[in-house]
DNA sequence: GCACAGTAGATGCGCGCGCAACGTTTTAAG
DNA sequence: CTTAAAACGTTGCGCGCGCATCTACTGTGC
């Protein structure tokens, strides 16, 4: 089966939807609250996680980024103190990443601003069938 | 207008997709070309554009590059022979980015390794009213 | 009990990128 | 013509990331 240009060009419109939208998240983040992307991802998968904590492994699964990649991170939210190293009890080789008081405190003010931001910069654009499919299409992707 | 669970959670399931399909892309392409993804689509904007060469400023916005990010680029793309500068006649600041033969047969090399995984890892999954619908929607989000 | 592969996380290293600043050229205003 | 402002591309700099490697620990098989 042959490509069409259309389709081919689909995968490079993609790719700069999200680029662009991503940017203006991490624009606005850093403009009103010095909070990155990715480190906002950070507090707030461990605020939705079961005691506020998550390993290391599953931490950096979850925010797309590499095992060092979230090594580094972390050592910089430890720094601002958003978050702590817990030793894994049941596992002498493993840490949970733990949101702070602060971290916590962090990331409510932050996400307003990440909710609008999503809100206005993806979803405004998108009526429920639009969303429908787009999970649908996201599911056949394999990314559940 | 508050948002639901389904809906915040798009954006991020819309993120892993497109982080996962272009390291599968760039996997693909630096295995069997040892070319980066970046590298590949700045062949195939000059080898589209009329007379295979692109102003560097153009370039840089087609392939979501800063302008020095593109000038880093372009020197290693030059560094290779696959690429050449050449001064603008029209305006002295102005410098084309030129695909060269060699550049232009790198890229026919490496075509078939792109399509094959943009299919493979993407378009296989979607039917063709999937296809329309993304259009539709990158549309809406103003990607055009 | 003891080796041995496998896993968790940290670290050395290099790379690619963006930002801010710069020199050059063009354009606009007076 | 003169001067100011904007545009083009490059460069210095620092940062965040991934890969490969390392150490420490786990668990499996004998």
């Amino acid at each position: 089966m042959n490509l069409t240009v259309e389709e081919l060009s689909l995968w490079r419109l993609l790719q700069r939807a999200q680029v662009r939208i991503a940017g203006r998240l991490e624009a606005e983040l850093v403009e009103a609250h010095d909070l990155a992307l990715a480190s906002y991802e950070v507090l707030s998968q461990l605020a939705a996680a079961p005691g506020r904590r998550l390993r290391m492994n599953d931490l950096a699964d979850r925010v797309l980024l590499s095992r060092s990649g979230l090594t580094r991170l972390v050592d910089r939210l430890q720094r601002e103190g958003l978050v702590v190293r817990e030793a894994c009890e049941s596992d002498a080789r493993g840490l949970f990443a733990v949101l702070t008081g602060a971290g916590l405190d962090r990331l409510k003010e932050a996400t307003p601003t990440y909710l609008r931001a999503v809100r206005t910069h993806f979803l405004d654009a998108l009526d429920g069938d639009d969303v429908r499919r787009c999970r649908s299409m996201l599911a056949k992707l394999g990314v559940v």
